[in-house]
DNA sequence: ATAAGATATGATATACTGTATCATGGATGC
DNA sequence: GCATCCATGATACAGTATATCATATCTTAT
């Protein structure tokens, strides 16, 4: 597991290789994120930066850098939540084409992880037969974590 | 196919069955649903009954009749697109356990599709592992649709 | 070094989605 | 008729997000 200085340096070289820049109030929002294993809202990123590095981010602010870092791949929104998390693959080289989320729905804590081929090939068939073209194979799964299903009430 | 008014004969009788009453103004907004191969927010569905009704009906009545038919099974959340479509079961007699949604992410157009059990078992197994406990299997994935893919820029 | 242009950020307004709360209306049963 | 319950209205407001115009900062050419 790396730590978080060493994903952002990672993820500063990524964007310079092709002429991006990661700012400091940037690298502040990621790092929020990279901090968290629960994805945060945009609003809840303004709170985080205020607090830790004594910045006062518009929120309009922190949703540009917000679509910044996910045209970098960085970061991906979760429609589910309307909420962001980091990208668990940043320092990894090789590209991920099929990240599937699981989400907590009692916490919001999330887990990235990834669907054998076969049935992601599977599901792209049924989808075809019904007329539709599978985009991308990102799916949003609602769960109960662990933690969550054993303490559910 | 069945047309609208039969499946709200029949919605409303599955209603009356456990004692519920589908309403006018609850069957004024499943019209909206049923009428459209596409999701619908509630504020569109607002702006429906007044075209078509010449209901004005508060937005917050029509959240709260989606609550209702949600609570029917007459109605589905899709959770990525933030609206609202009617149920593609409504006339069917036995239950459909596991639901999918296609959705078209250019003209939100919406095709609900079963998958086969494999795949969900699959998913399940999969998720078991990462520590997760799946909770409805209901995927919203993002798709392009037949005539959407053609017409691409 | 400086002016011009590009990129990043700020400020403000506003739209859309959704919930909380209290009030009113209308049906149903006694 | 009256009490009760459920459906609906009215109002306020929270959270998420975008549009737009202004300002700051960084690059680059001259």
């Amino acid at each position: 597991m790396s730590n978080i200085q060493t994903v952002i340096n990672h993820a500063e070289i990524s964007c310079k290789s092709h002429g991006a820049k990661l700012t400091n109030k940037r690298k502040q929002v990621l790092s929020g994120l990279l901090q968290s294993d629960k994805a945060r809202s945009a609003y809840e990123l303004v709170e985080y930066c205020r607090e830790e590095f004594g910045e006062t981010l518009p929120a309009m602010s922190v949703y540009r850098i917000l679509d910044f870092l996910q045209d970098e791949s960085l970061v991906h929104k979760l429609k589910l939540a309307n909420k962001y998390i980091a990208c668990s693959h940043i320092t990894c080289d090789h590209s991920h084409g099929i990240v599937q989320f699981l989400i907590c729905g009692n916490c919001q804590s999330v887990k990235e992880i990834t669907v054998d081929k076969t049935s992601i090939n599977n599901l792209r068939d049924t989808i075809k037969k019904a007329g539709f073209h599978l985009l991308s194979p990102q799916l949003e799964i609602s769960c109960l974590c662990h933690n969550c299903k054993h303490q559910a009430v």
